[in-house]
DNA sequence: TAAATACTTCAACAAAAATTAATCTATTCT
DNA sequence: AGAATAGATTAATTTTTGTTGAAGTATTTA
């Protein structure tokens, strides 16, 4: 058996939603290089702090980001293990190459 | 050169969006096993039709699911290839293992 | 201690997504 | 042709998300 190998529905929702809006898959594409406070963050995404506020705090409850405060500064970074466990889901199904075929519909046991 | 390297944002959102529910979600762990008609899908599920529709609709749309008709009913099966698009992208992230760490905010030529 | 900076939170509002029930289309069965 | 079945579509409504601007918290600098 593999570790973490059955992160429950709600995790797995929460963290493709916080991937399903183009403003957050901006911000952890920028993410991808290095670190990066709030206000750098603002600055090269051309949006308001709050707005951004916003969207970071649906990536850090999903667990794709992290924090760490320095001063007044607060550092985002990404948390690479939740994106695996994303992707190790998404895996699951290239595993199972053949798709069971047709079969007809009313004859799967129903009582008619 | 990879093929279909660079499937623009909105793909990838609309990818993620799908994902991004427990019914749609459960819908596809259902189809990862065999091909199913809608009215399988509903018992299944529980669901009603029209509700169950309207979240086909979603996946449809995302490229995760195909259909083919067959008399009166519609098989829908997974469509892995677009499955294998979205892991794919979650899978750039693993790849570059190293973050640059810290980096002071205020150092990085903002005009002050 | 006062002012400034970095960021979050709140409340009001706007916009998008989901639910529901009814209707519509197409296919099959009699 | 008429009734029944499978499924999509529509419109009205509710729920959820996202946006905006103002206010709040914490830290630093003067």
């Amino acid at each position: 058996m593999v570790a973490a190998l059955n992160p429950d529905l709600a995790t797995i929702v929460a963290g493709f939603h916080a991937l399903s809006d183009p403003l957050r898959l901006k911000t952890i594409e920028l993410l991808r290089d290095q670190e990066l406070c709030v206000c750098d963050l603002c600055e090269a995404l051309e949006v308001t702090q709050s707005k951004l506020s916003f969207h970071l705090k649906a990536l850090k409850e999903a667990g794709l980001v992290r924090t760490r405060q320095e001063g007044r500064w607060i550092y985002y970074s990404l948390n690479l293990a939740q994106f695996v466990v994303l992707e190790q889901y998404l895996a699951e199904y290239r595993r199972l190459g053949t798709i069971v075929p047709a079969r007809p519909c009313r004859d799967e046991g129903k009582s008619s």
